[in-house]
DNA sequence: CATAAAAAATACCGATTGGTATTTTTTATA
DNA sequence: TATAAAAAATACCAATCGGTATTTTTTATG
């Protein structure tokens, strides 16, 4: 009887599942694998199982975590119906705060940690990074091949700085503990947004 | 003979400087006190004298690290003649490189890392973090009472966004290795500067 | 230059780190 | 339900962790 997954594959993404949070908030240096072990419950023996090593952990969960964003983003990015109510739920999606409640952005934690010192964490936040300017632009393209915005926006700038707004209203509010700090940055998303309109 | 400083006073100022940079890039969890004696060439016998343990070297260094940068832009600062051209300083200090070689900005590391694991780290990268909003908020008030920006400008969430731009830029130029990125982003913070001439 | 104080080095400590070899338990299937 | 394979737990490892007590060296001063 297979369940779809088998017993080891449900296992492991149990792990990545349960130890998302603590890896996310404590960085990759900061999380042992005591960590790991009191988050799931299970022992290192199982674990190293179903990992090679505590970076195969932490890269499986980096995916899982940017995913669950991207996707939720993603949802609601295709409900929207015009290219500018979809660019809008970027301010949306990190206005709620049920992201704090997991330890901020992981592209942002992940990035930052680390940038010198792990270069497999690195690239994979480089990534995330960048297909979502890329998705940022391919939004303003289209609200410009629709007429929404103007065919003279500066796409590529617009698009990356929209990204720096968000990762650095999230650091921002994170450390001052005031999600009114979040809120005023994304009211100049909005600004940047709306200066797209003809 | 008194040199100014005593013994101590050098070697706990020479430990500080001389870690500084590892800090930086490896982040507090991520340095070990085998880190430190390297760094410095001197013993945990010598460093312990100092400090009372590796926190306290953590702290210290934090306060030199923003102390840098922020003694640095306010040196420009002072030169520049206009409240706008003290304004632009911000865009033309973090356009240099200087800092990505010192592991990029401080209160970002610092804020990112300890916002979830270590509150008096994370007390230093808020009150940096506001201290550096308040002192754009006065060049902008400074501005207006001058007339050269205009008087209905909304200052707080300029000045806020001013500096999320600039460390979500960081953040994303070196996760990406793009210089490019972060000049991006710096184009769009002189964009909101010039947006608030009359 | 003798001497006391201060600073740095040495030599240690228990606890925890990431990781592994082996045994026990669970699972799936014939 | 017997059995083999897979998965999880146990028990262990050397190395490193942050930190300290003690000894040696350096410093400043009378």
């Amino acid at each position: 009887m297979n369940k779809e997954l088998s017993k080891a594959e449900r296992t492991r993404q149990f792990i990545i599942e349960s130890t998302a949070v603590v890896f996310n908030k404590k960085g990759y240096a900061g999380t042992s694998l005591a960590d790991l072990t009191e988050a799931t419950g299970l022992t290192k023996g199982s674990i190293y199982g179903n990992f090679e090593n505590k970076e195969e952990v932490a890269l499986a969960v980096f995916d899982y975590n940017s995913c669950r964003t991207a996707d939720m983003i993603a949802k609601r990015v295709a409900l929207a119906n015009t290219f500018y109510d979809k660019l809008m739920v970027y301010t949306k999606v990190y206005s709620s705060e049920t992201l704090a409640a997991r330890g901020g952005c992981p592209i942002l934690n992940t990035a930052v940690e680390a940038d010198d010192t792990n270069d497999l964490l690195k690239n994979k936040a480089a990534k995330a990074v960048l297909k979502w300017q890329k998705n940022i632009v391919q939004l303003i393209e289209g609200g410009i091949a629709t007429g929404e915005f103007k065919a003279d926006v500066n796409i590529n700038q617009t698009a990356i700085s929209i990204v720096a707004l968000i990762e650095g209203g999230i650091m921002i509010s994170k450390v001052t503990n005031s999600h009114a700090n979040l809120e005023k940055v994304l009211g100049t998303v909005e600004l940047l947004i709306n200066q797209m309109k003809p």
